[in-house]
RNA sequence: GCUCUCGUAGCUCAGUUGGAUAGAGCACCGGUCUUCUAAACCGGGGGUCGCACGUUCGAGCCGUGCCGAGAGCGCCA
């Protein structure tokens, strides 16, 4: 039985009470958690809901309090129960079993229970940087959110599977083909030798793809029929097969290998990338085409503003007259949009295509994990372990830019599969990490004076102004590792290199996941290299204390403290009733509230819920760990329950920090 | 012009489906290391929840209007 199983125990109960003084099903029965341990441990704001339903229904007032007092005695009938008070205008406080639930807490750890609702096997897509250059503090955003929520839903028991897409057919790419060709006077073996040069200078492919990215950018202002050498490279490198599409793929895919690597350090990784290449080549599209004329979803224009294109129509909102809100999905030209080929990407994630990729193993990472890659080629296709797509809900990780494009997509495909519906696609959006000015000017970046005023500047790959992600972890290890030295000089240097990378990453991660989704986070050196206050490296820190009472702890000890709760009931009973019982309790309760946390986070599709259980539980840790001594507690009774509570702890924290995908180091 | 997001302490942000005295971090002031690690803990000051009206037992949260900030609205990707 866990926390979340004994609430659902409780609200059945309360509401067949509810019925019977109500005469009828009172609908969903709220749960609360009260603002103080005082209160208790869940709250029922029933009564004011019953009292308000009597009052129209027989038109008679009710008091909340009376009402109250009816279901408390059944409440009070359950085992678990201890106590149920009512307070202020009507609350019914419960009180549960502390050393019960003690004794259930020191054991309980995710992966927890599938809710009985799962979809089935669930998509996440993420990442899906542009391959022509270097990642950025934005891109991260964007990795850490669908990481932290693939291992959420995990340890909430469902099977995921994670994609990169990978746009290796697209304008960004042409973009720095032509700067390599047009520019640099390159080929592919140049290129090549070029990536070999900048390895043995420990230098980055993707870097210097960087800076030539924003080189072109300039350059296309200036230079007319560098523009057009855009429009032909871009569609050699669609068509394939020739002299241009091999070298971009050679640019393409050491920039995918680049960014892979960038995330691996962080502890990103993926289990397969779907090319664009593969959805043009292996005509997903024609075939999306041709079921959607099929079910009559779409329609040739024949009149109006988008003659002989191939619309998809919407009423979004009304007033229009004049179809303005089709969506075009192929152009009279014959050729299909971003949001055609996107929605027949939509409907192979979802099952519903009727084709498949062929697939190649692409790396290995270091942990033995492989990552599988999409291939047209029939030769170097190999059967792939397990299907991929066809999975029953699909979350796209996409900044809030593309929420009117991703509402197409999720509208299209529920259009052309009503028995899909519009629930199998959800568009987990975020909002963008922007440069604050001061940031921007520490970066090198002259501004404006408009730009000076302004809250915030947007990131820009194309004009290179951003904060490189490799660069930033660089930072962080580079700080975390001055701290760690100091504080630990004796540890051998590759321990403590060690530890200034989970710092690192820890306090990276958090940082991105603190800010709730559609906060746009405004980049600032300082707050996101700090390792103080609300920061991951806290939480790391109180989850390392915890653990260093349990190096020097004699295990025996440890282990008959944690068997030994039931026998020692009388005791852990009195302890919990004295005056600090309260702010021991607060801890166990908390630690007992992840799964709660992690389904909230589910349900909301919003990974800061589990960033801001972490913080509080670590606070209410290190408050634990601040008052009471656990080594030199002589009453054996105390010292069992104190070591079970920095158990549960312990136990919760470091579970919740590897759904955030941070480790905890051994020492800090 | 239309659509969406946002406006909460000096700054950066939380605020569970409408519930109890609106919280946290930073900054500032004061205290706590001979101790299981002080990347920590305790205390203090600091609020017209943008403004107005409405809905109700109850509104930071819901509705309407206004003010202010940002984003999106292409036969680009």
């Amino acid at each position: 039985m866990t926390l979340l199983e004994l609430q659902d125990q409780l609200k059945t109960l309360v509401r067949a009470k509810a019925t019977e003084i109500y005469g009828e099903d009172p609908g969903k029965i709220a749960v609360e958690v009260p603002p103080k341990t005082e209160f208790g441990d869940l709250a029922f704001p029933i009564a004011f809901e019953l009292a308000k339903r009597l009052k129209a229904s027989t038109g008679e007032k009710q008091n909340p309090r009376k009402i109250a007092e009816e279901i408390r005695s059944d409440l009070l009938a359950l085992e678990i129960v201890q106590d149920v008070q009512i307070a202020g205008p009507g609350y019914l406080n419960v009180f549960l079993d502390r050393p019960k639930l003690l004794n259930l807490a020191v054991s309980s750890e995710p992966p927890f229970k599938k809710s009985p609702d799962s979809p089935g096997k669930i998509c996440v897509e993420h990442t899906s940087v542009n391959p022509n250059k270097a990642a950025h503090i934005g891109h991260l955003r964007n990795s850490v959110l669908g990481d932290t929520f693939v291992r959420i839903l995990r340890s909430a028991g469902e099977d995921v599977e994670i994609q990169n897409y990978i746009d290796n057919t697209g304008v960004q790419v042409a973009d720095v083909v032509v700067g390599f060709i047009h520019m640099e006077g390159m080929d592919l073996e140049a290129i090549k030798s070029l990536d070999a040069k900048l390895q043995s200078e420990g230098k980055n492919f993707d870097f210097y793809c960087w800076d030539l990215y924003t080189r072109v950018g300039i350059e296309y202002q200036s230079n007319e029929s560098l523009v057009e050498k855009r429009a032909e490279t871009l569609h050699s490198i669609e068509e394939g097969d020739n002299k241009i599409s091999e070298l971009a793929d050679y640019v393409a895919t050491r920039n995918v290998e680049c960014i892979l690597k960038t995330m691996e350090r962080i502890s990103i990784r993926y289990d397969l990338l779907p090319r664009e290449s593969e959805i043009l080549h292996l005509h997903f599209w024609q075939k999306a085409f041709e079921m959607m004329k099929e079910r009559k979803v779409i329609q040739l224009s024949e009149s109006g503003k988008h003659e002989g294109c191939w619309v998809m129509p919407f009423e979004s909102h009304e007033g229009s007259d004049d179809h303005e809100n089709d969506k075009i999905l192929v152009r009279s030209n014959g050729t299909v949009t971003y949001t055609g080929k996107d929605i027949a990407y939509q409907m192979w994630k979802l099952g519903l295509l009727g084709l498949d990729f062929k697939y190649r193993p692409f790396t290995t990472y270091k942990n033995g994990q492989e990552v599988w890659i999409t291939t047209a080629n029939d030769k170097r296709a190999i059967a792939p372990k397990r299907q991929y797509g066809s999975a029953g809900r699909v979350y796209n990780v996409i900044d809030t830019r593309q929420s009117y494009p991703q509402q197409v997509v999720k509208q299209g495909v529920a259009t052309i599969f009503p028995e899909k519906g519009e629930a199998a696609s959800v568009h987990l959006s975020y909002e963008m990490v922007a440069l604050s000015p001061r940031a921007a000017e520490e970066l090198g970046f002259k501004l404006s004076e408009e730009d000076r005023q302004k809250s915030f500047i947007e990131m820009s790959g194309r004009k290179g102004l951003g904060v490189k992600a490799d660069d930033m972890i660089d930072r962080l290890e580079k700080n975390a590792l001055e701290e760690v030295s100091e504080r630990n000089p004796d540890l051998e240097k590759d321990k403590q290199e060690n530890i200034a990378r989970q710092i690192a990453v820890g306090a990276l991660r958090y940082f991105l996941l603190k800010f709730t989704k559609n906060t746009v986070i405004v980049f600032d050196f300082k707050e996101a290299t700090a390792f103080e206050g609300e920061t991951g490296t806290y939480c790391q820190n109180a989850t390392v204390r915890l653990n260093s009472i349990f190096r020097k702890l004699d295990s025996e000890i440890a282990n008959r403290a944690l068997d030994s709760l039931d026998s020692r009931r009388e005791k852990l009973v009195e302890y919990f009733g004295e005056k600090e019982g309260n702010g021991l309790w607060a801890v166990v309760i908390l630690a007992l509230r992840l799964e709660e946390s992690v389904k909230q986070a589910i349900t909301q599709a919003e990974p800061a819920v589990i960033a801001r259980y972490t913080f509080n539980l670590s606070k209410a840790s290190n408050l634990f760990y601040q008052k009471h001594r656990i080594l030199d507690e002589k009453d054996e009774d105390r010292q069992a329950l104190l070591i079970a509570i920095a158990e549960t702890s312990r136990r919760a924290l470091t579970a919740s920090l590897a759904i955030m995908g941070i480790e905890v180091p051994e020492r800090m």
